[in-house]
RNA sequence: UGGGGAGUCGCCAAGUUGGUUAAGGCACUGGGUUUUGAUCCCAGCAUCCGAAGGUUCGAGUCCUUCCUCCUCAGCCA
């Protein structure tokens, strides 16, 4: 069984090579970060000088925001820093990039650290928790923002929002000075302070780093660096009222951590000159020390089948399309979790899509493939009938009980065989008969021989039928010399093999087939016929889950919580993590298996 | 239309300073094995690197022009 157990990725080959991979190795040889100190927890340049040369070569991090869920896209950045630290002999710091109290809380900090780990990653390394917080930097943002006024690198606006969108000017125009833009030191210190002692209402006054309002690139249009913000942290509580914005803290988080490579998606690239702008006005204040740390992009995941925008996700759970944030359905680490996805699939899903910078879209069945190629080594076999139908062996004594030895994993002997009761009347696949057989089908058809997997070879009979004319029973007769694993059991040669459980030891259980939540690739991509952005909710596939009841061979009824299995012929299912009970598990369908036979 | 990025096989993606027949994976197509129409094995799969010119003995790699796509005008991250 595969169950939930957490999986170490330590012994894992070096990934394919990629630009980031290049860029550490060539930093690593020249020695860019050897004289780097580390004083065992983040800090300014004073703490870090105290300390030893930090034992970590290199120093990533993943720094979601704790305002949702986990997905598949975070999967990417996840395996790309912890598996970068792992790989050169580095730290990997958790890092929540909680600046904004409006949107954040601890219910978010709890579900992202429970994925991270799922994954099979840790942040504990030499002694250190390496679990930070951006919020537990805001006495040294202030600081750092109370420098950059004193070196007249910022000032406090009072313009309102609307005008200082107006004055940005736009994509093709430079923007306008701010009429506060000169204020003098003393005078933006002063307001500064009074913004933090809650001297002004939310909005009324803004902290503005002071760059060039002609830059062609518009971030470094004077960017807002600290606004009045009076709200409820997860974190700090009511002790501030100005909170940083993302563009000034992300820098001075990766520096006081002593992050060396600080990797992020394309959309920031515009934000590096600042990255680079506001580490160099701190480091010349004496707050920070080189070497800085550096930002790379690369490219999202785009996966096809699935939306993983934030705002889209929280529509589907808040509007019940799905059941919640661990729908099975769902992209996101929760739902994959509990759909039966499993760690290493992710592993081998992210080694095989590469990392690059060209925006480029993977194929959802590219994730499928993967997750099919470790559930197949992991996964035991089981054997479960979905469609049920009847199968009466009409020369086998009634009463009669006969033990089968089905091997649980046909890849490793090692794990044994186990007993599956053979009886006169089973349950078989609807779809293994077919009365009038298609061209190329191979299973039961009337007159028709086919091997019931590891038992006998069976002749087909005939078969009954309800008023509708829909087969209620099928009959058979056995060959009493073709029982598997003995002599001479394969004198009779057949190409059908089909599984089946006996009706009287079955454990009839309840299933949930999963399919797409989207029947379009590209959910909501395109317009309608009148010019309309089209709603992605169009694309919502209706027949993304069917719940069945199936029978199961007897043994599964002692399924754990998160044990994969193979069903035979049919694909890989998960008991369910949340709806199973003792005894009883339910199940999910992960992913099917391949079926190269076109019907 | 300004700035910043990206364009190599159906889908991803290597390709350091220009040097021989353009890695690899996935998919696909043949063939073999198989008591899962699964797995596994073996073979095949870009005279060509967005386009057009140019430099060179030699260019995916250098130069020029052009085309396409992504991204930026939150007091979100």
């Amino acid at each position: 069984m595969s169950s939930a157990k957490t999986p170490n990725h330590q012994s894992a080959p070096v990934a394919a090579s990629n630009f980031i991979r290049a860029v550490v190795e060539k930093d690593i040889e020249q020695g860019v970060y050897k004289n780097r100190k580390w004083a065992g927890s983040p800090g300014d340049a004073a703490h870090q000088a105290a300390g030893q040369p930090d034992p970590a070569k290199i120093r990533t991090r993943f720094p979601p925001e704790p305002n949702g869920y986990l997905h598949i896209g975070h999967a990417k950045s996840i395996f790309l820093n912890f598996g970068l630290a792992r790989d050169y002999n580095g730290v990997c710091h958790m890092r929540f990039d909680d600046t904004n109290p409006e949107k954040e809380s601890q219910e978010y900090v709890d579900s992202i650290t429970d994925s991270v780990k799922w994954l099979g990653f840790g942040w504990e390394k030499n002694g250190e928790s390496n679990l930070y917080f951006a919020s537990n930097y805001f006495d040294f943002m202030y600081r750092a923002a109370e420098a950059l006024i004193e070196n007249g690198h910022a000032y406090v606006d009072s313009q309102t929002a609307e005008e200082m969108r107006i004055n940005r000017g736009t994509l093709t125009e430079a923007g306008k000075n701010s009429p506060w833009r000169d204020r003098t030191v003393a005078e933006n210190l002063a307001l500064f302070r009074e913004m933090r002692d809650g001297k002004h209402a939310d909005g009324s006054l803004i902290l503005r780093a002071k760059i060039d309002m002609a830059s062609p690139n518009i971030n470094l249009r004077d960017p807002a660096i600290y606004r009045v913000r009076r709200a409820h942290h997860h974190n700090t509580g009511d002790k501030w009222c100005i909170y940083p914005m993302y563009t000034f803290a992300h820098p001075i988080e990766d520096a006081l951590e002593q992050v060396t490579h600080s990797i992020c998606t394309l959309e920031f690239e515009d934000q590096r000159p600042f990255y680079d702008w506001l580490l160099e006005r701190l480091a010349e204040a004496g707050l920070l020390a080189h070497p800085l740390p550096k930002q790379y992009e690369f490219a999202r995941l785009n996966l096809t089948y699935v939306v993983l925008s934030k705002r889209k996700l929280i529509q589907l759970v808040e509007e019940k399309h799905v059941s919640g944030w661990d729908d099975p359905r769902l992209p996101t680490l929760a739902g994959a979790r509990r759909r039966g996805y499993v760690a290493e699939g992710f592993k081998l899903f992210t080694d095989r899509i590469g990392v690059s910078k060209a925006d480029s879209w993977i194929d959802y069945s590219t994730f499928e493939d993967c997750m099919r190629e470790v559930l197949n080594i992991n996964a035991e076999r089981r054997i479960a009938v979905l469609d049920p139908i009847k199968l009466v062996i009409d020369n086998y004594p009634e009463g009669q009980v006969e033990d089968c030895f089905a091997p649980n994993h046909p890849l490793k002997p090692e794990l044994g065989k186990r007993v599956v009761p053979l009886t006169r009347e089973l349950w078989i696949e609807r779809e293994d008969f077919m009365e009038v057989p298609s061209k190329g089908y191979f299973r039961l058809t009337p007159e028709g021989m086919v091997r019931l997997r590891y038992g006998y070879v069976v002749k087909c009979t005939g078969c009954e039928k309800d008023a509708n004319g829909n087969v209620t029973v099928v009959h058979c007769e056995y060959l009493p010399d073709t029982k598997s694993g003995t002599p001479g059991s394969d004198s009779v040669k057949v190409k059908g093999n089909i599984h089946w459980v006996s009706a009287q030891h079955a454990y009839e259980c309840e299933v949930r087939l999963y399919d797409r939540l989207f029947k379009e690739a590209h959910p909501g991509e395109g317009q309608t016929e009148d010019g309309h952005d089209r709603d992605f909710l169009n694309d919502l596939n209706p027949n993304s889950v069917t719940v069945i009841t199936a029978q199961l061979e007897p043994s599964l009824k002692d399924a754990k919580p998160e044990d994969s299995f193979q069903f035979e012929r049919h694909g890989y299912f998960v008991a369910d993590k949340k709806d199973s009970v003792a005894g009883k598990p339910v199940f999910n369908r992960t992913v099917t298996l391949k079926d190269a036979w076109q019907k």
